[in-house]
DNA sequence: AACTATTTGTACCAAATAGTACAAAAATAA
DNA sequence: TTATTTTTGTACTATTTGGTACAAATAGTT
């Protein structure tokens, strides 16, 4: 087949011996990742995956060697992707907003897709808890790297006086991800939109 | 073969034509949810169901009609038995003491069995949602009906003085739960000590 | 053009899944 | 004893699962 769409690996890599892949690594990957987050690792089947990500199985194990591994790699860049995002909005309007704005966001996904899609570590942690070692050793390995992530942002908003209060930072974040973490719960299982303002209003309690 | 052992279909139906059940129903019932509570459903195989129930594949399909039938009757069974469960403690210890068991009920599974069974309307509502909308519809309406006792909770406490806060009963329970869902999730997500008791003590500023 | 390295398409596989078919077993009713 | 009703044990089935085998396709290298 001829090549109709440049790719990634076109233009990073210079081309070496044997057929050239046909796919981009890392838009495949996205894909994947999307799709796993939105219905978790069990409920994705290898069809699901080829399909999502445009590719058939040889290719698949080829490059990804298994969905266990797929899924790791998933992870991975969603943890990356998250950090990056956090990072660049801390820049934009500072630590506290950042904090509100993600709540804002998982929100937000209600109205837009009907459902909430929530934290792809919190879903997968409950998913592989006990039946995965390898994968749950690293979600909560991943899940540590928010919670530093969320301790630095409150750290920083306490020293730029955007919250007062003179609670330990790993306290105040730790309430804040709890908060979040029900939300997300709550949200699932039907709460009215006033609880839900609530909830909002409670968070800004927390960083206060 | 013989009847080794009574059980309650002996002792509660009068004995009609046709070969006796060899189980309890209400006993493998139980058995079943149990098994769900702890594993989910999706990762609960038929297969599982039948040993920890003690009985054959006809006998299941005969008495239970599916797996998804049967699943539905354990959410029952799960509601019904709280309920119960938290009439009573309301009944011996109040009201606001009855919401503050339940978190450190919850927390005390973990040292109990190593990991947090959590609610299992909360996990099973993860699971179906978007996959068994039968299964979501149901685990919704009773998730509604642990709200309203929760709700019904706090107003009694309210009566009582226990709680001094004048929000509303909804807004306070609501809190509570938000705050209970996540730390299920928290604790999972392999949450410090220091943290778990810090999330305790902020479930009992809600509900001061 | 011949050779080598890599990817891709298709067919296959073994295990697990929820669910059925049906005869044998065990009870009551006649 | 015989007929009837219900439960139980075993064998089977169709589908889906993640994963392999292998030849054909497509590139660079000589």
């Amino acid at each position: 087949m001829y090549h109709l769409v440049y790719n990634a690996s076109m233009i990073n890599k210079t081309q070496t011996r044997g057929r050239p892949k046909e796919f981009d690594e890392t838009e495949a990957l996205t894909a994947a990742m999307h799709y796993f987050w939105e219905h978790g690792y069990d409920n994705t089947s290898l069809d699901n995956l080829l399909e999502v990500m445009s590719i058939k199985k040889s290719s698949f194990y080829a490059t990804f060697k298994s969905k266990e591994e797929l899924f790791s790699r998933c992870i991975d860049l969603y943890r990356q992707h998250s950090l990056e995002f956090l990072n660049t909005l801390n820049k934009d309007i500072g630590p506290k907003q950042t904090l509100l704005a993600l709540t804002t966001h998982t929100i937000n996904e209600l109205e837009e897709f009907g459902k909430v899609k929530g934290c792809l570590l919190i879903n997968s942690g409950q998913e592989c808890y006990n039946k995965y070692p390898q994968l749950s050793q690293q979600v909560t390995k991943e899940f540590n790297t928010f919670n530093n992530m969320f301790e630095k942002l409150v750290k920083e908003a306490q020293v730029l006086g955007e919250i007062r209060s003179t609670k330990k930072a790993s306290i105040i974040s730790g309430r804040y991800m709890n908060t979040l973490n029900g939300l997300v719960v709550t949200i699932q299982a039907g709460a009215s939109p006033e609880l839900i303002n609530d909830l909002v209003e409670s968070l800004k309690e927390i960083l206060e």
